[in-house]
DNA sequence: AACCAGGGAAGAT
DNA sequence: ATCTTCCATGGT
C-alpha cells in the first residue's frame, strides 16, 4: 500500500464530484470522509484506489492510496485525467459569467468535469442510456456490471471487452436489454476484441477523427459519438444539442413554453465556446 | 393509460 | 441528403 497527496487549482469542489457520483449505485462513495473508491485497470491489471479529499474548494489537495506500487506513476496520471486535476477551472469560470449562464456558474462554482473510469466502459454506459430514463438506465448498467464484472477490494469492476463479446443476445435479454440494446453492445465489444476498433488509439486524435471512426459502428450515432468524447476523452468542447436533458434544461433556464429547436440550441450554444463542454455540464446539473 | 426517456437504424421522400 | 417511422422497455 502507497499513499501520494496531490494538490489542485482552485476552485474545485470536491463535495459536488461526490454527490454526483453517489447517484450511481455502483460507486462506493463516502461523504463523510470525503472519499471514493475508483476501480482502474492499468495494462489490464484491476486495482482499487482511495481518493480521499484533504482540502476545501479554496484549497483542493487529495490523498490518493493503493496497491501496486510499481503501478503508481500510472495509477496518479491516470487519476488526474479521470479527475481533470490538470485543469484549470478559473477561466473556465470567468468566462461563463458573461454569459446567459452566469448564474449557474455562480451556483455550481467548482464543478469539474470527470471522466468515466475506462473507455470502454464509457462507450457501453452510452449505448446503455440511448433512449432510456437514467433511472431506468442506472439499474440496467448495474445489472450488467453485477452480472458480467467481477467485485474485488469492495468495488464493482466493470466487465473487459473480451468477457461481452463471448455473449449472446439473448443474455442480455434476460437482463431485460431490448435486442438492438444487446446487439449494439455485443457486436461492438466483438468489433474492439478483433482489433477492428481501437478506442486507446482515438485518445489523441481531434475531435473529428474520433467521430470518423466510431460512426459507421452500428449503434453509435452523433449524441453517443459527443458524450464519449466528452466523459470519455474529457474534450473541452462538446453541447449534445440531440440530448433531451440538454433541452429540458435550457427551457428551463429561459422558462420556454415548449422545448427549443435545434437552431435555438445551436445559437445559444456560440456563446459558450471553446468551453460547450462545461456549458452541458453545469445545464445538466441545473435539471438535477 | 398515454406519453416519455440524457437515440439510432431503417425506410420513405 | 433530409425527413419520418419504428424500435423495445420501464418509469411517471
Amino acid at each position: 500500500m502507497w499513499q501520494q497527496q496531490i494538490r489542485v487549482n482552485a476552485p474545485y469542489d470536491f463535495s459536488r464530484v461526490l454527490e454526483r457520483l453517489a447517484l450511481d449505485p455502483l460507486s462506493i462513495v463516502d461523504i463523510e470522509r470525503q472519499q471514493l473508491t475508483v476501480p482502474l485497470y492499468i495494462r489490464n491489471i484491476p486495482v482499487a484506489v482511495s481518493v480521499q479529499s484533504i482540502g476545501e474548494k479554496s484549497n483542493p489537495a487529495f490523498l490518493i492510496e493503493a496497491a501496486h506500487p510499481e503501478l503508481k506513476e500510472e495509477i496518479i496520471k491516470r487519476l488526474s485525467h479521470i479527475f481533470q486535476w490538470d485543469v484549470s477551472l478559473a477561466p473556465i469560470q470567468q468566462h461563463f459569467l458573461q454569459t446567459e449562464l452566469r448564474q449557474l456558474f455562480l451556483e455550481h462554482e467548482g464543478t469539474p468535469l470527470i471522466l468515466d473510469f475506462d473507455l470502454y466502459f464509457c462507450l457501453v454506459k452510452c449505448l446503455i442510456h440511448q433512449q432510456l430514463n437514467l433511472k431506468f438506465a442506472y439499474r440496467l448498467t448495474e445489472r450488467f456490471v453485477k452480472t458480467f464484472g467481477m467485485e474485488q477490494d469492495g468495488v464493482w469492476f466493470y466487465p473487459r471487452p473480451e468477457e461481452i463479446a463471448k455473449l449472446e443476445y439473448d443474455d442480455l435479454k434476460a437482463l431485460q436489454f431490448s435486442g438492438k440494446k444487446a446487439e449494439y453492445i455485443i457486436d461492438t465489444s466483438r468489433l474492439i476484441v478483433e482489433g477492428k476498433l481501437r478506442l486507446d488509439e482515438l485518445a489523441h486524435a481531434a475531435d473529428e477523427e474520433v467521430a470518423k471512426v466510431l460512426l459507421p459502428v452500428r449503434g453509435i450515432g452523433p449524441w453517443t459519438v459527443q458524450n464519449f468524447l466528452l466523459f470519455g476523452l474529457g474534450r473541452p468542447n462538446l453541447f449534445p444539442k440531440a440530448d433531451i436533458g440538454l433541452q429540458r434544461a435550457i427551457q428551463k433556464l429561459l422558462q420556454l413554453e415548449r422545448k427549443p429547436s435545434m437552431e435555438q440550441m445551436e445559437a445559444l450554444s456560440k456563446h459558450w465556446e471553446p468551453y460547450l463542454s462545461y456549458a452541458s455540464l453545469y445545464l445538466w446539473r441545473s435539471i438535477e
